[in-house]
DNA sequence: AATCAAACGTTGTACAATCAACTATATTCC
DNA sequence: GGAATATAGTTGATTGTACAACGTTTGATT
């Protein structure tokens, strides 16, 4: 076992590297074309709903959300014109300050979450978890090392 | 320990897949302010120049390519017209078959990945692999599977 | 109290990526 | 040998995202 210097790479670094986003890219598309296919709902769109299904009252500031939908603030103000467009959620201004505008889950949105929730889940399991196996532990350790607190 | 059903999905699944994400995201928003900063290169700029230049005679199908750089055909022929357009490679007809065009990489475009090549590399090492520690077969193996053959 | 700075969200603009449809060439099979 | 089919790549339209600049509101400083 030849040591690991710090700053060069070995191969089965880098064969983890690549691996890591051929996994990310197969995995992604399976979820997004089930989530559209059977539900209509981007991935961001379904992490909204899962958000704010979850939150207290079934609301978020938007700040809040665009710090774990994984999009910027100006890419979620786009996405939740849509989603208020189609019913999904709807904006209410926050009376203490008005800078900030608030999203809440709708009747329709809960019940198009509800709907899709188990597909999801369901693909994550498929694509995902599943492969994990044995392995669980330690990948969760890594992966929860490598995206930081 | 509970056994697993094959159908749901345990905590540390999900936590694993919630990682996974959140460490998707901030490798590759790492890896590509540092191209994009210090080389002016986008990751899929960067891909197609490795691909090149490991490639016989320095030169790729179209076809070849799409299937390896993560980026659908379309997106591909745009990808490659920036890149002409800046230099780094070249398109040549393929004289057995005038449907296919290939890509060739250009002196200038050589020079350019070599000057990245270093901190890709390192970036890689710094923010993914650097993390993987003692766990890095077993991750190797199950992002394996995940990414299939 | 007035001002200055910071925070929240939205908009204009540009860009990159996708899907579906299309052109052109090659191959297969009666 | 000619029609049907498949393949390689491009193009048009749409979508989604980011970046930078902006208006508004809040909080801090003095």
């Amino acid at each position: 076992m030849v040591p690991q210097s710090a700053k060069s790479i070995s191969a089965k670094q880098l064969d983890a590297w690549i691996a890591f986003l051929r996994a990310h890219r197969r995995v992604l598309e399976h979820l997004e074309a089930e989530l559209r296919g059977e539900h209509g709902l981007s991935l961001s769109e379904y992490e909204v709903l899962l958000h704010l299904s979850r939150a207290p009252r079934n609301r978020l500031r938007m700040g809040e959300l665009a710090a774990n939908v994984l999009v910027t603030p100006s890419g979620l103000t786009r996405l939740a014109d849509r989603m208020a467009d189609a019913g999904l959620i709807a904006r209410r201004p926050c009376p203490e300050d008005r800078r900030v505008s608030y999203l809440v889950l709708t009747a329709a949105g809960r019940k198009r979450f509800e709907a899709a929730a188990p597909t999801h889940v369901r693909g994550v399991q498929e694509h995902f978890a599943g492969y994990l196996g044995g392995d669980t532990a330690a990948v969760l350790a890594a992966l929860s090392r490598i995206a930081g607190p």
